[in-house]
DNA sequence: ACTATAATTCGAAATATGTCGAACTATAAA
DNA sequence: TTTATAGTTCGACATATTTCGAATTATAGT
């Protein structure tokens, strides 16, 4: 756990940024975060019986990727604080940081990257 | 010319979108992006004897890098659309795609990625 | 305890990226 | 036309990333 970014502060440092531009940087990923960006509007829980739900498998099964790559964008994903992912039985489900996503927003709208440097 | 992104669309297309990432998924190039948009603001001419010039020379002497390196990145963020490059004499002078930094802003502020699929 | 389902970890292979120095091109000045 | 300055292109090498299948872990149901 202490190894995931958190975005949390204001500024974010310029290697976090890095990290997270190099997450969204992979066709597979971008869709990913996509689908989940569609599905898990905020305060919408993602149960697997809605429309959109976005599990793993879920997610799987709109990629045609080895399920062991799919884990693994997922990780890269997370670890650069962008999504959220929580068990629920035997299931995994993911989520968008939207708080992430708004701090992404900033970054881009005053004079672009205002990292600490 | 005819390889190089112009963003011009309202809509961004996916594969644009990843080599936008892409390309600021680096910490040099990066650093030259975060360079440009504090020299740079719209409407200012990057002359080489103010404080804040952005000829390829004055992007080197802050990196540390190669200069072929440096040419190379340059190159990547061109090919994203993101900075233009326009020669003056025997220098090339660089400065941020205003318009592609504000399609950025629009991706992350609705609902993310809104990608033509 | 056994079986099935969901997902992750591991190791290997293929491909892509970052980096440099040497050689080259473009422009301006002597 | 020779020389100097500013950048780019090329080829080589090291490192990182993407991908897969096989083996493994986690959970739930029989």
């Amino acid at each position: 756990m202490s190894n995931y970014k958190t975005i949390e502060t204001e500024k974010i440092e310029a290697e976090q940024l890095v990290d997270i531009f190099k997450a969204l940087a992979n066709g597979h990923r971008l869709k990913i975060y996509n689908i989940l960006t569609t599905c898990c509007t905020p305060g919408t829980s993602c149960a697997s019986d809605e429309v959109f739900s976005c599990c793993v498998g879920d997610l799987d099964s709109q990629l045609n990727i080895a399920a062991s790559t799919l884990s693994h964008h997922l990780k890269e994903l997370h670890r650069a604080g962008l999504i959220h992912m929580r068990r629920d039985g035997k299931q995994v489900f993911c989520s968008v940081n939207t708080q992430a996503m708004q701090q992404l927003q900033n970054i881009f709208s005053s004079n672009l990257v205002g990292v600490k440097s």
